[in-house]
DNA sequence: CGTTCGGCTTGATGCCCGTCAAGGACGGAA
DNA sequence: TTCCGTCCTTGACGGGCATCAAGCCGAACG
């Protein structure tokens, strides 16, 4: 049995050797929620594996008080990726919103491997190139007409068929964030459903009863 | 003189001999306002280097008539670098907006460079950590509070210090979509921009007046 | 057991902004 | 010149969603 980071996408496609070779850079951490793994304009140490958990991740603004959340982050995702490439600084803010545990890889180390292994490069290109299709899908949400409407998109990936379920991984206030909605409107929203009869929920399991 | 292409952030670190290399592969066509260089789900050719005029990305979504808009690409920026080893179709459908040039690489050819230079995968991985950072900028800024807001984001970004002045490269229905809101709703708030005295508009000319 | 606290729901109110509609400004073509 | 198309602006209207406020429920704790 493999540790359970290899299976996150950015190492998928590398070989056991590789994997072998990369663990002995990996440092493990462990998170309280609400506990705060690094902060925005923090400088990049180099980027992590989130194991087990779940963390959000957010973006401070002009707005005094309003912190859009830019994805939340959930096993066995990899994350802050980006940073290191492209700058000094952490471009968000990664917060825990339940118990986490997280494996780090310092930068400096990382790079090297990059550069000696050009399957390794391939590799990380191509995690690069799906995280660009999230961040694509996430825009087309948020600029999708109503929040209602965000909703249903994201449940029909959630629940891909009618009978499926989902027991939610995060706070409903959490999963708001991440549909750009407050509380209160997805709670409206869900009821809406509901009625319906197209949705049952029980406390944070969702289940799907008829087509969206 | 180098040829324009080379200006772009993805070959900014590249060698001269590395230039050449790949001038080789270039590819010129011009398009007209309202052509489209490809559709979302096309298969994926190769990617692009925009050299003059304006492009924009757009999205189709679920409810018909909606098409979001991705970016808007400016001289002189590269595109669909993701597609290309991310999957085998490209993730939008690219329209000029003006009278535009662009230089096609082919796929293929493209991928043996990546493979044979060490640093031009790096460079490729730091082209698509900007791109990461466009669209988190993005995210931020279709969450972020009012379009009024959004625009105001903007502004600072495009007019960075009173007195600034700025020519559109595209119609003012370019950049409402691009913002995330109709013209309308940018004409309204250019107006209401005007009135406090911060921001003077001739034509497709801004010129930043005050503290935004 | 009672208390407290956080997550969640529900109601009332107001504003922002999208939609629809009409009209002005400008440029190109006959 | 006149006609026509595009871009842009302005007004009126309505709905969706955020905000504020109150209350319910379950869990943790003394």
């Amino acid at each position: 049995m493999q540790p359970a980071w290899t299976q996150a996408p950015l190492f998928a496609s590398l070989t056991p050797s590789q994997q072998a070779q990369l663990e002995r850079l990996a440092v493990t951490r462990k998170l309280e929620p609400g506990e705060t793994l690094f902060f925005e304009e923090d400088a990049c140490t180099g980027f992590f594996v989130l194991v087990a958990g779940a963390i959000q991740l957010t973006r401070a603004s002009d707005q005094p008080g309003a912190h859009p959340t830019l994805a939340v982050i959930l096993p066995v995702q990899s994350f802050a990726e980006a940073a290191m490439f492209g700058g000094e600084a952490f471009p968000a803010t990664a917060t825990a919103v339940q118990p986490s545990q997280v494996i780090h890889f310092p930068k400096a180390a990382f790079l090297g491997a990059l550069r000696d292994d050009p399957d390794f490069a391939l590799a990380v290109i191509h995690a690069q190139a799906v995280w660009l299709r999230r961040l694509a899908t996430r825009v087309q949400q948020l600029a999708g007409v109503g929040s209602g409407d965000r909703l249903r998109n994201w449940l029909r990936q959630q629940l891909p068929k009618p009978g499926a379920r989902y027991a939610l991984p995060m706070p409903k206030k959490t999963l708001a964030a991440q549909l750009g909605m407050t509380p209160e409107t997805l709670s409206r929203s869900l009821r809406s459903l509901q009625e319906e009869g197209l949705l049952a929920v029980e406390g944070r399991t969702l289940h799907r009863l008829g087509e969206l």
